[in-house]
DNA sequence: CTGTATTACTGGTCAGACCAAAACAGAGGC
DNA sequence: GCCTCTGTTTTGGTCTGACCAGTAATACAG
């Protein structure tokens, strides 16, 4: 009986993620305009019947993510959707000490361009077919919503193009940059651009079937220039949510 | 008066915060190795002489960033060490398996050529100074027969073309590269080729010049051709070997 | 009307307590 | 002897209520 329990305790919710969800539901839906002053943590404690503690560690995990600015003495405000500005000091050195979405991306830029121009010359018949696979693949799936599945493609996408450098040492490091992603950090960062603009999920489909393009054209300028679009985007998701 | 201190006040650090950054220090110095458990909210609160909830802020704000992970009733553990420090432990085993040092420069042909790129981009004038500066600091010293110090003053100089991108990552990951070259299977196969064909040192050093040049000139097109030529002189030193 | 001093309010911190889930250890059955 | 079950301990998750420190609005004096 209780390996049935057990099967479906599988995922554990925090209170103070569902109250952290709540408070984006009432930032989406306008009830909590931008730039204006959330309620005092003890009201908000009060009206979702949870205690202030509860509602203290979803306000500093919104802060993290950068939706949440608090200022002592005075309140906690919903951040402009410029959070590269907005992020508050102590976040930032966080950030700084561990890794910066910022640094892993512009590393990415920088290293998997040398690396697609790399794959262009050397990938075979096979690796180009297996790129486009990854490409298909994501291109079929329904994912309505599901924009954990969908990274996940993206990351696979990413990944066999590594892999038609025949490079074990290139496909390691790629593997390391690609697997940030899974974070809760990047995973929120996600979410919050994708519910705001969710027509911003095909662009970037076009973009990587420009660079399955480029592929088959053997053209590395244009495959990087697509890379570097595509990169760009996530860079938007993180730092310029509109 | 008020207005003075209100000034210096710019920054505010919360308790919780300072946490963070102690306990993400002590992960940096393998004081709490990677996987483990850490020390029970209580006892690190009772440590560091701060109450509970003020550990648990910190604790859930590294957990958001992907650096730790709770399990309710077990303990906190050490999920990853950080990207980069992940990042190059595990190139630096890669390298260390690998036989090949064919594979580590074609690695670095594709990666250094993507971030010589982004320091163009982005350097300063003091980076292009340092990076100068690496490379007449080879120019000038009597290097003559001295095999071991030309090529670490050649490591410099790639480095610091790397610092010019201030990218902690990219840095890491390049000094991994870089350092295989200590190694003494590469170390003897560079005396016997210099002893061979001891002319062939200047060539290499037009090269770095040649790099230098484009970087004054912020022509990426051409720096990224001499870094080529710069390793497939490398890359010449090994297979003329047998 | 202006400037200052007070006051109410808000986030930050703390202490102590209880709960539920997981891990652990010892008693019991095979 | 080995496995299983159970009770205890440990651990994170939550709650209450309180105090401090900074802010901002307000009341008051000039």
């Amino acid at each position: 009986m209780t390996q049935f329990e057990k099967i479906t305790q599988v995922k554990f919710k925090s209170k103070s993620s569902i109250i952290a969800e709540q408070i984006l539901q009432l930032i989406r839906t306008g009830q909590y305009p931008v730039g204006s002053k959330l309620p005092p943590e003890r009201i908000i404690a009060e009206q979702m019947g949870v205690s202030r503690p509860s509602v203290r560690e979803a306000i500093s995990a919104l802060q993290i993510v950068g939706v949440l600015e608090t200022r002592p003495g005075d309140g906690t405000y919903i951040s402009k959707p410029l959070i590269s500005d907005r992020l508050s000091a102590e976040v930032q050195t966080i950030l700084e000490q561990s890794d910066s979405p910022y640094e892993i991306l512009q590393a990415r830029k920088a290293i998997e361009s040398g690396v697609i121009h790399q794959a262009i010359k050397l990938a075979t018949e096979d690796d180009i077919r297996s790129i486009r696979a990854a490409w298909k693949q994501k291109h079929e799936k329904g994912l309505q919503g599901d924009y954990d599945a969908y990274t996940k493609q993206g990351k696979d996408f990413h990944l066999s193009i590594a892999q038609a450098t025949r490079n074990n040492l290139i496909v390691a490091i790629m593997e390391r940059l690609l697997s940030v992603t899974n974070q809760p950090l990047w995973r929120n960062m996600r979410c919050r651009y994708y519910e705001q603009n969710p027509k911003r999920i095909e662009p970037m489909m076009d973009v990587h079937k420009k660079i399955v393009a480029a592929f088959e054209e053997r053209n590395a300028e244009k495959a990087i220039q697509a890379l570097e679009e595509d990169l760009d985007t996530v860079l938007e998701q993180l730092y310029n949510m509109a």
